[in-house]
DNA sequence: GTCTATACCCCGATAGAC
DNA sequence: GTCTATCGGGGTATAGAC
């Protein structure tokens, strides 16, 4: 109910925008990315850009949700794609989460990585944020759910030691997040959660940035071996 | 042997340069570390600052070897004052992590951050970089040997269902450094080791780089329960 | 909507006087 | 060893002609 060409003509432009600046992104990093240099690859002026973003910060908040939302679509997909067992719906996710990180560092950095000075993300990046840790804790609810006792061990697992508050107010917060969003896990599996979903962000960050060097040399088997564990501890089997 | 006062003086002015550099560091992170801005700084002007380093990778390079070595020290010397109770050791070291990281969060991101574009390390980092791993590695191995048979777990935890090709080749070098240093872990002690060191590092990173905005709210008391998990896994008791 | 031009900042690094 | 001055690049953002 407009001007329907010209609107077009704008989104096309828009995208040719977002496009190289992802470009920039994914092998430069996003401290390298500036509204110039994304003016260069599309062939505009670097005033011209401005009548798309504003400023360079909506330019980074523009990436921010296109990758967050890149990412959850991916495990999502990836988890609707694995079948019922969940086991393997968790293997899915899990390399999925893997391999978009791999193919995109410079993105995954930009998402996980530090900060960029003097830029604040605004409200509108937590909920496409969330979206892949909400996926990984969907799984995990199933998995739960439908492994209580049909195996030898239980579907809550044990914590015969870890003591301090069981699991105690200082995840209240995600409890009621995931309430919000129609999930209810048991507190020891929850925290559980947490620590997987810490733990394979934590391997993909130490094999993509470097500290896996003199330790490990194969990150696809090692990720592997860590989230068949991850399973372990959350109380199903992962499914390869 | 030679001009000390000169000598002396030199190295008060470097140690000047680098103390604001770290300054820099800690509250604006890498990227904004500049020459010139650690110049004005310390009442020099940009040039002058060249005759103690030859270029900005340079500084770079001796803050990263700088605050490996602290973050190390920290963690071994945490480790020695916690007495010989391998449990109380693994919380001494892995709180010393944590502590010195939310102290120096540009720091931390510097070591663990996303990597400088157009930055890469040289060699002599990677002895310094290696130091707290090496640290976490030994109290985990007195604390798997101590604790083999002296509760009712073994000291090596089960996996049963962590498949994939046992430990495996994927982590073969990680082997050969830790026996460099006279380090021998069993095979899934060594995989839960490295695991448990992504999880702290996955943790703290999370927790300083805001993920954790609307899950947890005490980093303090959920990092405990984190490591009191890690220990478990590992086959040991975390001691509090 | 897109262009040129510009104001005003930043940076790394070097030359040469003192 | 420290200074001034400078080269040559980068950047954000705006004004105003077309």
């Amino acid at each position: 109910m407009a001007p329907t060409a010209r609107e077009l003509a704008r989104q096309t432009v828009l995208a040719d925008i977002l496009a190289a600046a992802r470009m920039r992104l994914t092998d430069e990093g996003p401290v390298a990315l500036s509204l110039r240099a994304v003016a260069r690859d599309v062939g505009m002026v670097s005033s011209a850009v401005y009548r798309y973003f504003p400023s360079r910060d909506d330019l980074l908040t523009a990436l921010l949700i296109a990758d967050y939302d890149e990412l959850g679509a991916a495990v999502e997909d990836a988890d609707a794609a694995a079948g019922p067992v969940p086991g393997a719906r968790w293997v899915a996710a899990c390399r999925a989460i893997r391999s978009w990180s791999v193919a995109h560092p410079g993105d995954f950095a930009l998402l996980f990585g530090s900060p960029v000075p003097g830029y604040a993300a605004p409200r509108e990046t937590v909920v496409p944020a969330a979206r892949t840790a909400l996926a990984l804790a969907r799984v995990v609810a199933d998995a739960v759910a439908s492994a209580s006792g049909a195996d030898g061990r239980p579907g809550s697992p044990s914590a015969p030691t870890a003591a301090p508050g069981a699991a105690g107010p200082a995840v209240a917060d995600a409890v009621t997040t995931l309430r919000s969003f129609g999930i209810e896990l048991p507190d020891e599996v929850l925290v559980r959660t947490l620590m997987a979903w810490s733990t394979v962000f934590g391997t993909i960050s130490f094999e993509l940035f470097g500290h896996f060097v003199s330790s490990v040399s194969d990150g696809d088997a090692y990720f592997d071996q860590v989230i068949a564990r991850l399973a372990d501890d959350l109380g199903f089997a992962a499914a390869f």
